[in-house]
DNA sequence: GTCTATAGCAGGATAGAC
DNA sequence: GTCTATCCTGCTATAGAC
């Protein structure tokens, strides 16, 4: 059976929805019924399939959103394969594009780093889930490769903060789409992201080790 | 009448406690009830002195969250008019001091970036005011403050940018605790905090502009 | 697996006594 | 201004026909 006909269960409708809903509203905001009329199937289907509304939520995580953030990471370990080179710069860049334009669409990544968003802002079991296997091996990954370049004096805890500043930049400027479309005046077109792009790469590249031609060893 | 006495009254107490639960769970998880009871008044007293529940929500944006947010910025303003100069590492390190320490107690601080994270992640008529009154003319004074040590040819564009980086750095420090302190497996007591501070300062000033010791200009 | 129907409850809001 | 009592809507969840 290929993807289009599975997509065509009332199971897997449920969850697109569900995604998108969640996304954009949050858990409390969102009635099954919204979701079940919008995935066009009955509204007691929730229930059969997934039990109750809570664990709808945990399975968006597990049955989609996982699985996307392993597109994102597998993105971000192909373009630092394809450098020659190991280097800080290929690092961030390939974090960068990962998160930034990478294999989501922009709908994609709005939804995904909208439902994170909502997880730090208000833990629940699903930030669990995607911290053991997600964020965590990842985090893990990029130190590892980060962590050659770092001056020798340096202790675990600063590389690790450093990284987790590199990660602010990246996710803020998705997090905080509105401010920053409202300070700066421009929306997110395909050339305002390469600008963004650019500024982020740069300034988390500094802040990470001085000046951009090798001062990090 | 005093401070005390007023903040005895139904009215303030309500506003108190809405503003503890909304930023613990979000508008759609509490309800009305639950502030009234936790406000130790009648249930009706919300609608009589609000109107309704999303006037309550907007209420407490204007009567808690924005002088809140006016004392940072007097802080911040302070701070920087003690120093005998006015330098990038100043300005950076007025800023992160006003944010991370400041005048706002732990638990103040915490409910006052969850209420802003949570409309950043799903913008209300709230965000329209703060960005408004609040955000705008705060972001304004900082690059003002900041223009005349960047270089001369650098765009408005970019200074807003590299600026927004910064905030970038600070604000995630605060919204994302959960996964800093699942990272670095710290929590944050004062002296995990002091070592925030250092980092923030040193990452976001590398960040704006080269190396710490004035490469801006 | 999918539907209808409904139980059972919690929410926001208001009327009207005090 | 504050209270009680109540209306009404909309929610989750389930029972049971098909």
């Amino acid at each position: 059976m290929n993807q289009k006909e599975k997509n065509d269960f009332p199971k897997e409708r449920i969850l697109n929805e569900a995604e998108i809903l969640f996304a954009q509203r949050g858990y409390h905001a969102v009635s099954i019924r919204e979701i079940t009329n919008a995935a066009q199937c009955n509204l007691a289907a929730v229930n059969y399939h997934f039990g109750n509304k809570e664990n709808l939520y945990l399975e968006v995580f597990r049955a989609r959103w996982m699985p996307r953030a392993r597109r994102v990471i597998d993105c971000f370990d192909k373009t630092l394969a394809s450098q020659d080179s190991l280097s800080p710069r290929a690092v961030i860049q390939a974090l960068t594009k990962a998160f930034l334009e990478g294999p989501l669409s922009d709908e994609e990544r709005q939804r995904h780093h909208l439902l994170m968003a909502r997880e730090l802002a208000q833990p629940t079991k699903a930030l669990e889930l995607v911290a053991e296997q997600i964020m965590g091996p990842f985090f893990q990954k990029l130190a590892d490769k980060l962590r050659v370049f770092m001056p020798e004096n340096l202790g675990e805890e600063c590389l690790k903060l450093n990284i987790l500043s590199v990660f602010a930049v990246v996710l803020y400027f998705n997090f905080a789409r509105v401010a920053v479309t409202r300070i700066t005046g421009r929306e997110y077109d395909p050339d305002f992201k390469a600008r963004l792009m650019e500024q982020i790469i740069q300034f988390s590249l500094k802040g990470l080790g001085g000046s951009e031609k090798g001062d990090l060893r």
